[in-house]
DNA sequence: ACATAAAATGATATGTTGTATCATTTAAGG
DNA sequence: CCTTAAATGATACAACATATCATTTTATGT
């Protein structure tokens, strides 16, 4: 089941991203279109500081990471990338050109493998309705848990 | 609906974590005694940098950070705290007392107020199966929900 | 009670992550 | 082109976390 990113599919999406951001009147600028390239490439969660090296070691552009958060948070806007909370780290969105209700990320603590999984329905409104209870609202409408992938939960003795 | 916690209970809660550790053959030393005391009387939770400044505060004891990173990692072991990977901050266990399976809590993104909530079994096991399918296994088995809290989602205008 | 070993804590340094601020460059529209 | 706004760079620093070695405290056997 070690599903590998069809690689041909990266320039689809990057062009479905460009479309996104024109009819939205924003600009998807080539380095952010570097990283969101880097971030549909990476089997795993990328912190904004992996990032970083992977620019200078791929394009050999060296991008500050003041740079990187602030095209993040552009991405994280246009909803092209999801932030995890719990690892501090980022994701492209698996299915970027569809509208997403309350996403689900299985997060490996290990080595942030991501995946992004669907969740029933009813159960996502249970969740919904006990927050709603407790007086609280969902901010970012968005369930991660801390998992160990396949591989990383038997480790190599 | 703004629940103080009565603030007589604390004696009896750390009575039983001395015999929680007592059982278990640790000990509850009297800074942990005051990290985990700290954490029962807040009303949030708190980051190690904020219990830092408490003990200094309340104390009039420096403690430093160090320390209190790894008292924070006793307290977590013995299971009288939670660490909120959401936040990176620590909630003193609710319900010090009983048995917990899947604990969820509800955390306030703006000022960290939080509410541990019980869902319905039904939908934990939803949730557990969805993770076991991806062939991924809960790693801390708790769910942690970015939220606004009452009064931060209404924002004083 | 004392010596010894283990556990807990202190002290220091440093690595990691994230943001504030101001300067510079780049693109858009008249 | 020229002007303006958006994007990016550069620098500094704040907040969070851990590595490492030194010191203190506690438990235990004699």
């Amino acid at each position: 089941m070690t599903e590998l990113k069809a690689v041909k599919n990266i320039d689809q999406i990057i062009h479905y991203a460009e479309e996104h951001c024109r009819r939205h009147g924003s600009r998807l600028t080539s380095k952010r279109k570097r990283i969101l390239s880097a971030l549909i490439s990476s089997q795993k969660a990328l912190s904004a500081y992996e990032l970083v090296d992977i620019c200078k070691a791929t394009y050999g552009e060296a991008i500050p990471p003041m740079s990187i958060y602030r095209i993040l948070e552009f991405l994280e806007g246009e909803k092209l990338v999801h932030k995890l909370n719990l690892a501090n780290k980022y994701v492209a969105c698996t299915h970027i050109s569809c509208d997403h209700k309350v996403p689900q990320f299985l997060i490996c603590g290990n080595c942030s493998e991501v995946k992004e999984v669907s969740i029933s329905p009813d159960t996502i409104e249970d969740l919904q309705a006990s927050v709603r209870q407790a007086g609280f609202r969902l901010n970012t409408p968005q369930i991660e848990m801390n998992c160990l992938c396949n591989n990383c939960s038997v480790p190599a003795v």
